[in-house]
DNA sequence: CATGAATGAGCATTCATTCAT
DNA sequence: TATGAATGAATGCTCATTCAT
C-alpha cells in the first residue's frame, strides 16, 4: 500500500526517514524549494549522508514529499466523496487541498501536473486523486448542482487556482471563506442558489 | 515622471537594454528563474558584460521585467476601467493579467505583493494597479454587481487565483473562458445572474 | 584557549586545515594576495571546495595565515624577553619578525594594524606582542639602553621598516647584519655604543 | 627630456595626459592599486577610453605614476646633494622619498626594484637616483660621517625600510622625526655622534 | 549504517581592454 | 579624437552528491 516494495525497512531507518519527510515538508514549506540539502538534513537531526541513503536526489525528497501529500489528499477526498453529496464534496476536497498546500505554489505544478505528465510515484496518489474528482465531477452536474460545461481538466485549473489564491490570502479565516465562496459559487450552474 | 532620471541613453544602448528586457522575460517565463545570466544574455545577443552594465543584478533584471508586466496591466486596466462599467472592467483586469503571466507564477507572486512590500520600483505600478483596482472594486459593490462582503485583498487574491488556474489550463479558449465564467459568476452576488 | 570552541575536528579535517595554512602561507607569500583561491586549492591537494569549509571566505584563511604568523612571532618574542635583557630582546624581536616576514609586505600591513584596528582573530596575537614589545621597551628606556624619546607607535613603526628593509635586501646574512645594526644602533641612546 | 620621444601632443590632449597622471597618483595612493580604471577616469573628469588612449595598459599607467615620482625625487636628491655635505644629503633623501611615499608602500616596491630589473622607463630615473646616492654614500664614507661597512644595495633596503616605517608612522611630525634620528644615527659610524 | 568532510561543476559578478558612435 | 557601451575571461563562492571514517 505504500508505494514500491523494499525490504521492511529496520525500525531507526524508518524512524529516519520519517524524521526527514517532515522536516522536508515544513523546511520547503516555510522556506521554498531553494533551501540546501544540509538545512533538511540538520533540521532532522541527521547528517547528508543519511538523507542521501534514503533519497538518493534532492528531487526524489521534494517528490516523496509530494507524495504524502497527495495520499493525504486522496484519503480525505475518498472520506468527503463517501460522506456527503457531490457538489459539498467537491467544496471540501478545495479545502483540503489548500490545506495541504499552505505555503506551496510549488507544491500546486506538482498537482497540477496530475493532469499530465509526472514522476512515476506520483502517478498512483494523483490518478486516484483524479478519478474521485471525476466522479464527484460527473455525479454533481447530473444532479445539477455544477455548471454542466465544466470539464475535469478545467476543475483541476480550479483547484490549482483556489490554491494559488488560499495561499496568498493568508491564514485570516474570513478572507478564506470568502474566497471559497466565491469559486463555490461560481461551480454552480445559473439557476442554482447557496 | 518614469523613475530615476538618467541620461537619455545612446541609441544603440537603449536597443540593448531592450533586447534584454525581452530576452529575459521570454526566458523567465519559459524556463523558471534559476536560468544563469549567460543564457539571457546569449538569448538577447550580448556579452553578460552588457546585461550587469544595465541591470546590476540578476535580481534587477527580474524586477525590471516585473515592472514592465505591471505597466502594461496598469495601462490596460486604466483603459478598461474608462471604457466599461465597474465588473466589466474587473473581468477585463482578470484577462489581462492573466495573458500577462502566461507561464509565470513566480510573476504572480510579485502581483501578490502588490498587497505588501515590494521593491521600490515595483511599488508605483503595483499601486496604480491595486488603486484602480480598488475603485473599481468599491464602484461595482455599489452598482450591486459584486458582492458586497469582499474587501480589495481578497480580490487580489482571486486574481493571483485566476492567474494560476489560467496559466494551469493552457491555451485553450474554451477551457480559459469556463474558468473565467466560473469566477466572474463567483464574485456577483447571489440575486444577479451573468 | 584558542579563540572559538569547536569540536575537536577529525584527523583528516585536521591534516587538511593544516595542508591549507601551509600551501596558503607559502603561496601568499610567494605570489602575493591576488592569487586565485583555486590556485590555493591546488597547492594544498584539495578541492576549492574543502577550502571554503574551513574557511568561510578568501579573507577569512589570509587573516589564518596572519593569526598563525603572529602567534609563532608573539612566542618567540616572550622566550626572548625572558631571556635576555631588554635591548637584546628588541633585538631579538627584530629579527623574529623579519624572519616570519620574509615576501611578505602585506603582513607587515598586519602587523602594522597592531598599532589600530584589526579583525578580531587577530586582536590577541598582536595585543600580546604589542604588550611584551612595551614592557621591553619601558624596561630598556630604564635601563637606559634604548632613546628615552621613543614611543611605542614609533617603535612599532621602526619594526614595520625592519621588515620592509630585510624583505629588500634579501637572504644574504651579511646585508642583513649590516642593517640590523644601523636600526638597532640607532635605537640605543646618544651616549651609548654597541 | 620627458621618455619616449612621441610627437609634440596637442594641448588639450597633454591636459588630459596630466590630469591622468595626478588623478592616478591621487587615487592609487589613497585606495590602492586595485581600483578599476574607470574610477581613474572619472575621477581625472574623462572617459576610459581617453585613459587607455593615452597608457595603453593599466601597469602602464602605474609606470608612469612612478617615473614621474622617481623623476621628482631624482632631482630633489640632486638638489641636496649640491647643496649641503654628503651624510646632510642623505638625510635629506630619507625625508625626501618618504614624503613622495606617503601610502604608498606598492611605490617603495618600485623604488626597491631600483636594486634590480625595471619595467624601462623607470630604469632612467631610478638610475640616476641610484648614481648619486653610490656617490654620496662613497663620499660620507670618506669623510668618516657614515658606517664604511654599508654597500649601497643595504643603504636602498634601509631607504625602503624608512619609507614603510614613516608610513606605518602617519603624519605626526614628532614621531617622523624620532624615526628619521634612530635610522640617522644608525648610519653614523660608532665613533660619531648627531 | 550514520556521519560529515571532500569534491568540483556551476553561477553571479567584476574589470581590463576594445570598438562603435 | 573623446566617449562610454560592449565584451568575456577570470574569480570568489555555493551546493548536490560521493566516500572515507
Amino acid at each position: 500500500m505504500s508505494g514500491t516494495q523494499d525490504r521492511p525497512l529496520r525500525a531507526d531507518a524508518a524512524r529516519n526517514r520519517a524524521k526527514l519527510l517532515d522536516a522536508a515538508t515544513e523546511v520547503f514549506t516555510t522556506r521554498g524549494v531553494g533551501v540546501p540539502t544540509e538545512e533538511i538534513a540538520r533540521a532532522a537531526g541527521v547528517g547528508v549522508g543519511t538523507l542521501f541513503r534514503h533519497f538518493p536526489t534532492k528531487e526524489a525528497l521534494l517528490e516523496a514529499v509530494m507524495v504524502r501529500r497527495l495520499e493525504i489528499i486522496a484519503t480525505g477526498a475518498a472520506r468527503a466523496a463517501a460522506d456527503s453529496e457531490p457538489a459539498e464534496a467537491l467544496f471540501a476536497c478545495f479545502r483540503l487541498i489548500a490545506e495541504q498546500s499552505v505555503g506551496k505554489t510549488a507544491f500546486a505544478e506538482a498537482l497540477a501536473a496530475a493532469g499530465v505528465d509526472v514522476h512515476t510515484s506520483l502517478r498512483a496518489p494523483s490518478t486516484a486523486i483524479r478519478d474521485l474528482l471525476a466522479d464527484l465531477l460527473h455525479r454533481a452536474q447530473h444532479a445539477g448542482t455544477v455548471r454542466p460545461e465544466l470539464t475535469l481538466p478545467e476543475l483541476l485549473a480550479l483547484l490549482v487556482g483556489a490554491n494559488a489564491a488560499l495561499e496568498h490570502a493568508g491564514p485570516t479565516p474570513t478572507a478564506r471563506d470568502h474566497i471559497l465562496t466565491v469559486l463555490l459559487t461560481g461551480l454552480r450552474p445559473p439557476e442554482q442558489r447557496a
